[in-house]
DNA sequence: AAAGAATAGATTGACATATATCAATCATCC
DNA sequence: GGATGATTGATATATGTCAATCTATTCTTT
């Protein structure tokens, strides 16, 4: 049987992986949000995944440490994980959320760097582990995978940009916003939605303390631009929302 | 004659380049900080030298405008240039000091994204534009180069990792600390230096208004940490500083 | 299985502190 | 000698801290 190189659509991934046990091959490697993997020649494809492994981890493990170098680079296939900075004080910072699909690169895959984050699960989460090596070996090789590569990092930048300017810039209402349509928009893509995260954690994603983050979700509240009962959001006027996040 | 790919010191890159009518080949492409360039084969870099224009700018003059996409990448080689996002309500933030050598690169190289930032001139700018083309068809080419190209990306994200960080989670004097420092050890290289940046300036690098910063500027100065005179600065305890910005 | 105790998280209020704003004065440079 | 930027002071506002209450959930006991 000859390989040859093109993409593939989810179904075509199901039906022709030789590895998928446990769906792994579409979940990881077909559809992360970035698709680092997509245009992965065959061959190519099944040797990732061959090379993988499977891990699980229950709510609140760490999955990689903040000051630590690991060789691998994580593809996420299930649950949910925040990605944050331990600060001083436990002064913690949520970067990022990863639903379902996702992947966190390793600075090894470069230059030996440091990893300045640490990624938990906050629900169960389902995870492939791969070596650095392999995907060094496919950045050789693959054009378009190095491309891809790159434009992994590129939105990883540019994820990261619009963070530190919406942290910095702009009062709490505003941050507030963000973090609430940021939930809705990018992460969970419908509208009532089942927020997974304490108060806490959705205070260390608007860069404030626990209190302030619950007073203006009831200004909010009250001014009926959202509903909210327990770990339910629900944004009423996301217009007007928009307009407290631009203007700060 | 035939080429042989390898590393020039810069010497070499001196005697041995055929355009270095304005010495840019070395200063360009020869030692930029992310050592983007410096891996190249002797075909490429001369290729890369001829196909440049060079570009002057006088202090204050936009180089790159916020929310324009443009298909060039932009090597500075003198002067002194600084990296903002343009924010609401005139607020800016500096991300980034270039001095004398340093590299933009576009969105554009990657997937037509709009660049987030301004970059502008400080003092007086001496700098090169190179099509992304060009860019592309090395990393396309050169494994070396596209290794290089990720690393500068993955410097470019770390440094906007830890400004992200120290903006967010540390009070004022840690971060009036931390742009003393970021300027003395990044940027000017020498004790007593000079600023070219106005006290706006200084405080937009710390995300604070003028007045904050000349306030924790003068808590410093009659504590001893440093000593300031008009544009000058200079460090008297580091160590003292240094522990400011640690513990925010 | 039901009731109650114990714990952790969510909310609220009073207050302290960090930071911004506005206005005035001072220094510096063409 | 204006004009621009730097500094200082007085005050307002944004945000954090601490403590108290409330709520929900788990655990224990019957």
């Amino acid at each position: 049987m000859v390989f040859v190189k093109e993409n593939f659509t989810e179904q075509q991934l199901d039906k022709q992986c030789l590895f998928c046990k446990d769906d792994c091959c579409v979940s990881c490697f077909g559809r992360d949000g970035g698709l680092l993997f997509r245009k992965l020649s065959r061959p190519d494809l099944d040797q990732l995944v061959s090379s993988k492994y499977s891990v699980r981890f229950k709510p609140g493990e760490t999955i990689l440490k903040q000051n630590t170098i690991s060789s691998n680079i994580v593809c996420f296939r299930k649950g949910i994980a925040k990605v944050y900075v331990e600060g001083i004080n436990d002064k913690n910072l949520i970067l990022k959320v990863i639903k379902d699909t996702g992947i966190i690169t390793s600075g090894i895959l470069i230059n030996n760097s440091i990893r300045p984050y640490t990624v938990s699960a906050v629900t169960e989460v389902e995870c492939c582990f791969i070596s650095s090596d392999k995907i060094m070996e496919l950045f050789s090789a693959d054009r378009q995978f190095a491309i891809s590569l790159i434009e992994h990092y590129h939105d990883m930048s540019n994820h990261m940009f619009n963070t530190l300017v919406n942290l910095t810039v702009k009062y709490m209402p505003g941050r507030v916003a963000d973090t609430i349509l940021y939930l809705k928009n990018d992460i969970f893509r419908e509208n009532p939605f089942m927020v997974p995260f304490s108060r806490q954690e959705l205070a260390e994603m608007s860069a404030m303390t626990k209190e302030s983050f619950v007073r203006i979700l009831k200004e909010f509240k009250t001014s009926k631009l959202i509903k909210s009962d327990g770990k339910y959001i629900e944004i009423l006027d996301e217009e007007a929302l928009i307009e407290i996040s631009i203007n700060g």
